[in-house]
DNA sequence: TTGCTGACCGACG
DNA sequence: CCGTCGGCCAGCA
């Protein structure tokens, strides 16, 4: 019933996903859904980032993009070409709202972090 | 408590 | 190729 002490809502478990991802690299919805077991969810991973404007720490939700790696959530990021730009600053070229060599920039959790474990 | 919505993804026609 | 639908889970009125 109610709510059980749920140590960390699965939103921390994004945020902290998304802060890992290096510079110059983007990563996609769905991967971290499945990251977090959540194969098909990922609607939840960009809802999680609707509150990252509500954290205290900024989340680079920017480095977050639809699995076409076409910045759909650039409009609720806080300004339109202020995802791009902070894209191109990292060095990830980016047309037409859209990452360039996406699959080159790409970094899945599921890879990277399993490596590392 | 129920119902709706949502920065997605994949399948189907 | 493009449009439409379903699914998935959590937050909010």
């Amino acid at each position: 019933m109610k709510k059980q002490p749920n140590k960390e809502s699965f939103f921390e478990q994004v945020y902290e996903v998304a802060r890992l991802i290096p510079h110059g690299r983007v990563t996609s919805y769905g991967a971290i859904g499945q990251y977090l077991g959540l194969k098909s969810s990922a609607r939840m991973v960009g809802w999680a980032m609707n509150n990252c404007g509500s954290l205290s720490v900024p989340v680079p939700a920017h480095r977050v993009v639809n699995r076409n790696g076409l910045l759909t959530g650039k409009h609720h990021f806080g300004g339109e070409n202020l995802m791009q730009e902070l894209l191109e600053s990292e060095g990830v070229a980016v047309i037409d709202d859209k990452v360039q060599d996406f699959k080159n920039k790409f970094w899945d959790p599921n890879i990277e972090l399993d490596l590392e474990r």
